[in-house]
DNA sequence: TAGAGTTAGTTCAAGCAACAACTATTGCGC
DNA sequence: GCGCAATAGTTGTTGCTTGAACTAACTCTA
């Protein structure tokens, strides 16, 4: 590039470059073996699995949006796809009528125990069995700092309860 | 979620929950600020800085799609885009008339000038800036280790000569 | 209790990506 | 040499994401 100033040192482009293909290549993966297994896109089983770890298995689109770290048109198209599936419903606020609260059906409960199995062996496959426990330790830690740069206010962030995969 | 069996550990499943956030935030917001900056896709910056990097600044449309971990459909249409602005340049290979060499123009080298160093400054602010060098070797031996599993065959890294961002 | 401003969500147009089908060129076997 | 398979790219269709309006509902203030 030969372009003077404050470059990347040695050490830190050899990172970026493997976590630039990560970024290009991982999500791809995840939403093959979703899609052929399951029928559902990652963002969508992402979207079920907040749904079921929620109280009442309910959320409201706005919450859900932040969990899912989606824009807000971008989860009203989603939830729309995976309510004409009956996987989902979506029920005006009694409280607040400008807001929708969604909640998981039975039939999105169970799809959900029919898919998680084969995304976690999906996620094992592609991440986990080869990382020392150190190294998902230091991942966690990597990523959490990254994740205050991105997301700053931290309202992205689920209440991480149990089992969220 | 509720379901037995070989459920992710308390250690694996937050780093995971991280590495989803950072999946779905990280390229949006590189994606914006080039978009905004220098009118440029962070994909369409890879190909271009691709080029920059390789001898003679042309390089194969199968070789630069191995490099850019992208499909030749997806390059096709991107390439074309970038000659249609003037960036870059299509010739027909004249030792194999299947194969297209694709080559970074004077233009094209001179908006990657203009735009790297914004962009290597929002690569510092979201991610290495608040590492600690231990901390980038870690990222680097991760994401390398991932790499493995994702992409076996190795087929998609540069020669990782120098200066990639 | 109006009116201004804010919040929640949907919809619309434009652009990009994935997958499949297609063309063109090359190389290999007989 | 002729034909078949493999290689290198392109094109076309469909679906999804994004960003910008837009509607509806709520709140705060005068």
């Amino acid at each position: 590039m030969s372009v003077e100033g404050n470059w990347l040192s040695p050490a830190e482009r050899a990172a970026w470059v493997r976590l630039i293909a990560v970024l290009e290549l991982l999500p791809g993966a995840l939403d093959s073996q979703l899609r052929r297994d399951a029928g559902l896109t990652h963002f969508d089983y992402g979207v079920l699995a907040m749904l079921s770890e929620a109280p009442e298995r309910t959320l409201r689109m706005t919450e859900l949006a932040g969990y899912t770290n989606a824009t807000l048109p971008r989860l009203s198209n989603v939830v729309k796809r995976l309510a004409d599936r009956g996987l989902i419903e979506r029920h005006t606020c009694p409280g607040d009528r400008r807001a929708t609260n969604v909640r998981l059906t039975e039939a999105g409960h169970e799809k959900m125990v029919a898919s998680a199995p084969g995304h976690v062996d999906a996620v094992r496959e592609y991440v986990f069995d080869s990382l020392s426990p150190e190294q998902v330790d230091q991942l966690a830690e990597i990523a959490g700092t990254m994740l205050e740069r991105l997301d700053p206010t931290g309202v992205k962030r689920p209440p991480l309860d149990p089992g969220s995969v």
